[in-house]
DNA sequence: GACAAAATTAAACGATTGTTTAAGTTAAAC
DNA sequence: GTTTAACTTAAACAATCGTTTAATTTTGTC
C-alpha cells in the first residue's frame, strides 16, 4: 500500500512534466482555485483539453503533482542516518537537508498546506503522511544517539521538532513582505542571503539550544 | 496614515458583522477563491446583492474583514509591558497572549497567510504590517529587560522570535491530520488538550532555551 | 503509401462566477 | 398621510469556470 512503484503507473512523460511545472508555479502564485486550466494552458502553451486528456481532471492533476514531488525523500534521509558523525553534526545536516529540500519544493508545500489539508478536498494525502512519519522515525534515531552519549537532554518532544524547523521557515516566507520592509531587503538576492546567513543559522541555534543537556 | 479611527468609517453595523462572521468561517474552510458570494449569502441568509451593497465588492469585504480582526491588539500588549514581573514570567505571558489571540482569530490569520500575502492581490495590508512592527518593538523591550539583569543572552535575533512561536503553532495546525493520526487524537477535545498540555509548553520551552544565558 | 493509434485542436457544453439593475419593501421624518 | 432615504429583493448581466465532443494532425508500424 505504501509502495507505489508499479501499481498505478506514476511515470510521467515529458508533456505531463511540462504541464505540472507550470501548474505548480501558478498554484503557488495564485492558489489552486485561483488558477484556471486556461491559465495553465496559456503559460504552458498547450490546448486546454490536454489537462483532462493527460490527468483526467484538475483535481487529479493536483494529486499527481503532490505524488511527483514527495516521493524521493527517503533515500537522502537514509544516507544521512548511516553517516558516522557526531550527533550535533548529524542534527545540523538534518536541518540543512530539510530546509534545502523544502526550499526546492516550496511551491508544492505551500499548495499542500494551504489548499489540500484542512479544506474538504477529495485528494489522497496518505502517501504524504507516510513520508512524514518515516522522516520522524529517523529523527528519533538521531536524537536517541545524542541521548545515549549524554549530549542531548532526555525529555525532548521529538514529534514537534520538525514542526518548529518547518514552521519557522514557512512562516518567515509567509510574512515575507513584512520582513522585506523591516529588514530592508530590496531584492530576491537580499532575501535569499538573509535566509542563508541569518534564518537558517537561527533555526539551528534554536534546535541546539533545545537539545542541549544542561547537566553536562 | 496609520490612524484610521475616523477617516473611512470603519464602524460596522450589525448586518455587516453578520456577513463578515459567515465570510470568515467559509473563507477559512474553503479559501477565498473557493467561497462564492452565493455561499456566503446562503449561510448568512441574505440576498447576494447585499455584499456589494455593504462592502462594494468581494475584495473589499475581505479587506474590511482583515481590518476588523487586527485592530485591537495594541492595548493588550501595552498592559503586559507595564507589569512589574520577572522577565521570564513576562516572556511566558507574552507567548500566552500571542497564542491565545492567534487561536481566537485563527480563521483570519489563515486567510491572510494563504490568500493575501504573496498572491498578487490588490488588498491593503499596511495596517497589518504596522501591528506586527509595534508588537516586535514591545518584545524587544522585554528581551532588553532580561539582558540587563543578565538572565538572557545578549545575541538574540528578536525579530525572529515571533516567527518561531507563530510558525510552530501554525504549522502544527496546518499539518493537523498528520498529528491526529500519529498521536491518536480522535476528537477536537483531544486535539485542543494536546495543544494546551504539550504544544504550548513546548513552545515556551523552545523560547526559554534560546534566551537562557549559559554563562550564568 | 496505407493504416492505426496517439496527440492536438477549436468549439461548444452547462454551470457558476462577481456584479449590476430596476422594482419592491420598510422605516423614520416631517 | 406624504415624502424621502435606506434597505432588500429577484432577475439579468457578461465573463469565466472545468469538462466534453468531434474533427484534425501527428506519429509510428507494417
Amino acid at each position: 500500500m505504501s509502495c507505489n512503484s508499479e501499481e498505478e503507473m506514476t511515470e510521467l512523460n515529458e508533456k505531463q512534466v511540462q504541464i505540472l511545472l507550470v501548474a505548480e508555479k501558478l498554484f503557488a502564485e495564485k492558489g489552486f482555485d485561483g488558477t484556471s486550466i486556461r491559465d495553465i494552458s496559456r503559460e504552458a502553451k498547450i490546448n486546454i483539453a490536454m489537462v483532462s486528456y493527460y490527468f483526467g481532471s484538475k483535481d487529479k492533476m493536483l494529486e499527481a503533482l503532490i505524488v511527483w514531488r514527495t516521493s524521493d525523500m527517503a533515500l537522502q534521509l537514509e544516507n544521512l542516518l548511516k553517516m558516522q558523525v557526531d550527533p550535533w553534526e548529524k542534527m545540523e545536516r538534518l536541518i540543512d537537508l530539510y530546509i534545502t529540500r523544502v526550499n526546492k519544493n516550496r511551491c508544492i508545500y505551500k499548495i499542500i498546506h494551504s489548499e489540500v489539508l484542512n479544506t474538504h478536498r477529495s485528494i489522497n494525502i496518505q502517501q504524504f503522511n507516510e513520508v512524514k512519519l518515516r522522516n520522524l522515525g529517523m529523527i528519533r534515531q538521531i536524537v536517541e544517539e545524542g541521548q545515549k552519549t549524554g549530549q542531548f537532554r532526555n525529555d525532548i518532544p521529538v514529534e514537534l521538532l520538525p514542526t518548529t524547523v518547518l514552521g519557522t521557515y514557512f512562516h518567515f516566507h509567509n510574512t515575507r513582505p513584512f520582513y522585506e520592509d523591516m529588514l530592508n531587503l530590496k531584492s530576491d538576492r537580499d532575501f535569499d542571503n538573509y535566509v542563508k546567513n541569518n534564518l537558517i543559522p537561527y533555526i539551528k541555534q534554536v534546535i541546539k539550544a533545545l537539545l542541549k543537556n544542561e547537566n553536562q
